[in-house]
Parts: C-alpha cells; structure tokens; sequence
DNA sequence: CGGTCATTTGACGAGCATCAACCCCTGTGG
DNA sequence: CCACAGGGGTTGATGCTCGTCAAATGACCG
C-alpha cells in the first residue's frame, strides 16, 4: 500500500481525526487488492471478516431471498462499505460483487472494534456515519414504499440532473443495474423512460435530457427527505 | 418522573454503562409524559428536539410521500427510536402517532450529542444500538423489495408463531395497522389470509392458528437475515 | 464475420390498489 | 331497551403496475 492511497483513506470524515498511532494499528494485517469487474466479493450471510474501503471502480451492494436478487446500494469512491456489520460481528447482512475493475482496502472487522473502544474520536466519527447510513436506507425504503417505478425513476434523473449540473446528463451505471437499483426489470425500465417521453425525457443511450424540469418536478414530487441532492 | 421509572431506562442496555452523573445530566430537561392514543408526536420534517423513550403503550412510526403513507416500524416498550436523529442534529425523517394511549421519556437531542461527546460507554453502546438499528432497516428494505404481500404475510405470521410459542398466535396490532406495516392495502391483507388458508393458517379475528408449519414454510422461505427472531 | 449481451418492444398474466357494498361489533343517545 | 351511527373488517368488480416470456434490434468483441 502505497503512502498515496494511505492519504486518501486518512482523509475520509471517518478516519480523519483518528491519532495516528492507532490509525496505524488499525492498518494492521489490512490489505490494498485489485479486483476485476463481476466479482463477488462476499455473501450476505458470510460472517463479517473486513470493513472494506472502495478506493477506485464500482461495487453494488445486493441482497437475494425466495430466488430473487435486488441491488440494495451502489458504492462509489471514496467511501467505505459494511461498517454496521463490521462493528457488530455478525454476517454481512447484503452482499457485494464488483461493477467495473475495482480497488479496495480491507480492514480486519477485529481491528474496527478494537479502534473503536481505543479512539475516542473514532467512535464519535462511526456514530455519525451509522447515523447517516442509517437514513440512507430509511430513505431507500420509503422510496420503495410509497412511489412507483416511474416516479422512481422519475425523481432519480432529477437527482442526477442537479449532481451533473449540465443540460444533459449521463447515466453512471448501466440501465440494467440501474434497473436493480430502482426496484423494477429492465424491461419496466424502458417502458418508464417511455411514460416519461411526454415530460419532456428524451433518451439516447446513457445520455438523458430533461426538457421541462416543471412537468417532470409535478409527476415525481420529489422530497428532501427522501431524495439525496 | 418516578424512581421506579428511571430505573426502566436506566437499565436499558443504551444507558446502563454510563456514569451515574452523566445519566443524571442528560435528564436535565428531560420530561416523562402520557399522550392518549392516535396522537402525532412528531412529523418527519421536524427538527429533532428530543430523543423519545417509550415507556409504556404503542408507537409508529410512519412516512409520507406522494400523497400516501407507509407505517416504517412499530415501537414496542421499552424503547428509544429516532435515536439516529438525535445524534445528527437534523429533521426525524420520520413522523410518529401513539396506537395507545401511551408513555413517552423525551430528553433534549442536545442532550444526547453532549453524552456520546462526554460519556466514552455511551457512545460505544450508540455505535451497537445503531448498527442494529441499520441492520432493522436493511432487514424491511429487503422484505418489501425480494418478496410479494402474501410471503411477507407468511413470515410475519411465522415469527410471531415463535415468538409468542403458544398454538395459537394473536395479532398485536389492529390488521390495518398490520397491513401498513406489510405495505399492503386492508383489503389485500384480508385477501392475503384466504391466500394462507390452505396453508393451514385459520383466522378467528385476531387469533391465528398455524396448523401446518411446514407447508407455510415452504411458501414463506423464511431467511435468518431478514425474519428477526 | 459470428457470437454475446444490453436494450427495446409486444403479449400476457400475476400482484396489488381502488371503489363500492356489506357485515359485524361497539358505543351513544333517545 | 332499542335505534342509530361509526369504524374495522370482508368481499366483489375493475383497472393500473409490474414481472415474465419471447423476439427483434443493435453494439461491441473475439
């Protein structure tokens, strides 16, 4: 491990007011490894070896029952994943495979914990980042719970619209996974872009324009509370 | 407040590490207050003020969106909820109302942030409080996202099955309530029980009956990661 | 150039919501 | 004691939402 990428992940909110000592302790026995794309890189129900660190690539976070399979979150860099599990020494609770070609550092659950009861500020930082992962999923949930696939979708581009902050904007995943993310098939996914046709979305490949913010704003409804900006 | 009530909270396993002081100043300002049933306690878009305990009764807590709404829990005693909210200093996400008349511990959020900053034990045990609060999360998102009504119905039945131990079960909630809790609609939820019957679930208004576990397993699949114990 | 895969479109059916009617129990007031 | 109103629960009819299966298109890659 690079003393590059060492920086990158001393700079993450998490890590950042850690003494050094103990940041260097945690690193023990943790590892830098490169992935390739469509890799599995653990199962919901393993027990819970490593908090993992998504350093560069794509990961999706999925979760299967009754034989069916759905994307829970998308991790994008930089930012660490399964840090719930990690401090409670359980399973995963989702599982995790590789979108692209991916770079991640993995940090023995064991150290986690042993960081966590020895660095105040540590515990203080994991406090707030359980808090916000934790309204993460409330708002994930309520997404799914109270609107359908194409106010979904719907309110999903506006998001994407004001993050790119350009005319159009670019689809960061496949439609497929994209697809996942929302809840709905693919196929229902290009019957939605099609119901939006008329709200002014106008496809072509990844590339979206959205030409009447307004009408598309009054079918989607979009919330503070559930929509990240 | 009562001695008899403090020693309630005191004992739950949030607080029962922490330094007697600090307990002692976190209830500064605190207050502990009947409210009859069907009252709104909070709405998601509020500040959060306090960090509520229940004492004793019923709480939902519930969402809205798009013009419907969703129950996201049910609060059981003794417990805290929007814990995550009082951490962070933000909106409480989510709205909640009284099922029953109903006791409430509130103690000041400002309190809260004051204890996890002063009181190394607290904060440990908020980071464990939280993490399980996340997985309760992920657990729903993946119920309503990996399975139909009629198996969500299935697993909840076999939960309370365990749970309660006797032959026959009987629904805690109204079936309204269960219903919104299953995302579902009371007219489907009556549907979803003829569904069951020839599963050998028998309905006598609240009191169930599972006659045949094993057919209503195999329809449910029941997984360790999303059905809690 | 052939093969694989993402995407799209169409046809069909399952899952579920909505609206309306009805039953039943409870509480209220005459 | 009875009539009545209100609310939870059930049932039926209807239609929207979405998944499944099949097939066609087009892009990328070996």
């Amino acid at each position: 491990m690079r003393d590059s990428e060492k920086q990158i992940v001393r700079a993450l909110p998490l890590f950042s007011g850690m003494l050094e000592a103990n940041f260097e302790a945690m690193l023990a026995g943790s590892f830098l490894q490169r992935f390739p794309a469509t890799v599995v890189l653990f199962s919901e129900s393993d027990l819970t070896d490593f908090l993992h660190i998504l350093v560069d690539g794509q990961v999706e976070l999925f979760a299967s029952a009754n034989n069916r399979e759905g994307t829970m979150t998308l991790i994008k860099p930089v930012a660490t994943f399964v840090l719930a599990s990690a401090l409670v020494d359980g399973a995963y609770q989702m599982s995790a495979r590789t979108l692209t070609s991916s770079q991640i550092l993995m940090i023995p659950a064991e150290n986690i914990r042993v960081a966590m009861l020895a660095d105040r500020d540590f515990a203080h930082k994991a406090v707030l980042e359980l808090a916000s992962c934790y309204h993460g999923v409330v708002r994930a949930y309520k997404n799914i719970k109270l609107r359908t696939g194409v106010e979904r979708l719907a309110n999903y581009l506006l998001v994407q619209h004001r993050r790119q902050g350009g005319d159009t904007l670019t689809l960061p995943v496949e439609k497929r996974t994209l697809a996942s993310m929302l809840g709905i098939t693919p196929e229902n996914l290009s019957r939605a872009f099609s119901t939006l046709k008329p709200y002014g979305v106008k496809v072509d490949g990844p590339k979206i324009d959205l030409q009447n913010i307004k009408d598309l704003e009054s079918l989607a409804k979009p919330s503070e509370l559930i929509d990240t900006l």
